[in-house]
DNA sequence: AGTATTATAGACCAAGTGGTACATAATGTC
DNA sequence: GACATTATGTACCACTTGGTCTATAATACT
């Protein structure tokens, strides 16, 4: 006898009774992750869903319960994504540095996309607002898990010298992720390369 | 004879053929923009505007022609009250002064509807962008409008000596305007007052 | 082999979307 | 007063939305 086990991935894929499932539940996510991402909440209809996904209407909600349950975990996959991407960052080249290099990051994906992918928080969190209240709570959450992240990259860069210990780490993250954000909408709105440059260069200045 | 005026507004009638309209143009306009503000392009259904308007179906279509178009015109109008509202503030307390202020005003706006309204121009410009390329156009043609009335007020206070003449103006109104928006998405995110206030701070740092 | 269990395919549904058609009402012109 | 002109009210339309229902297929357990 073993326990029922949540089959999450085909890597690991235990064989539970009844129809086994046809897709790959996490590859399906990913799918409707980059969706979202590209399209905002609203402008994603459950068609579209299905047919990035490649499952049809009933396996989705036998697996999903409903689009509002899947975005849900669609931002859970793009922060852990998100702060993996961070770690390992931090371990390669360290805590200045890796906040320089999402600013990059963050840059280049804006504008290979044509400027339109951004942050999945910033886009899909204004419309979500009084609509969806649950999934607005749930961005508000995970914007601050990312403020802490970043406070806590700052801290280390101070310990090693990297940033001046004049201001509070906070401080200097809540400045350097309000910037950030900024980008991501100034960029959206058609800034000019020479304004972008200098952004860059101010982002710098509050990591110094 | 005389030539067919456009009836624009109550104020300014002139009496034209057939029957008269039963509304104010600009009125029904100024209530939709505050509609299309606090929830969006997409999240703003015909029925709502409507209701809002104090209009039946038939005479939104002869007079607007379609939803798109009556957004056009609302933001339009949303900018004229912006222009309007700095060059007032300007004559009053002179260019710096006229940017804290409209800091300030931004916040305030923010924190009293419950951190919903934000800048007409962010709100509905992502959504708008692949979905409706001429309102997206339009909202960066508008956006582009704001930097260059950032600068000229810049440029004006380093004339008069409240800012300094270090940097360009153009700069300094680009660093202004993103943290502006940051600061927007920011407080739309559930920011504490800490962090906001020290937002603020950083956004006088730039004006020094 | 039979049964319980889970997954899939696809028809179906009520509600909401932006937009049109048409008959009627109110005005100026002649 | 007849007529052209403009505005209004309302029924209607095709389409999309997120979501459900039901019949059937595929597996494990006994």
């Amino acid at each position: 006898m073993y326990h029922l086990v949540y089959n999450t991935s085909m890597t690991n894929k235990i064989q539970t009774r009844g129809r086994p499932k046809a897709f790959d539940e996490t590859e399906a996510l990913t799918s409707a992750m980059h969706y979202f991402w590209e399209h905002g909440y609203d402008n994603t209809s459950l068609d579209n869903l299905l047919e990035v996904m490649h499952i049809k209407k009933s396996s989705f909600y036998a697996t999903f319960k409903s689009k509002e349950e899947l975005f849900s975990r669609c931002i859970d996959l793009y922060q852990e994504h998100s702060l993996d991407f961070l770690q390992t960052l931090n371990k390669e080249v360290g805590p200045k540095q890796t906040l320089l290099a999402l600013t990059a990051h963050t840059i280049q994906e804006l504008e290979e996309f044509g400027k339109v992918k951004g942050c999945l928080l910033i886009n899909s969190g204004q419309e979500c607002y009084n609509k969806y209240p649950q999934l607005s709570t749930k961005i508000t959450h995970e914007f601050n898990t990312f403020r802490s992240i970043f406070s806590k990259l700052v801290k280390e860069a101070q310990q090693l010298g990297e940033i001046k210990s004049t201001k509070d780490a906070s401080i200097i993250a809540g400045r350097y992720m309000n910037t950030l954000n900024g980008l991501v909408v100034t960029i959206q709105a058609g800034a000019t390369q020479e304004l972008i440059d200098d952004l860059v260069e101010s982002l710098k200045e509050i990591l110094e």
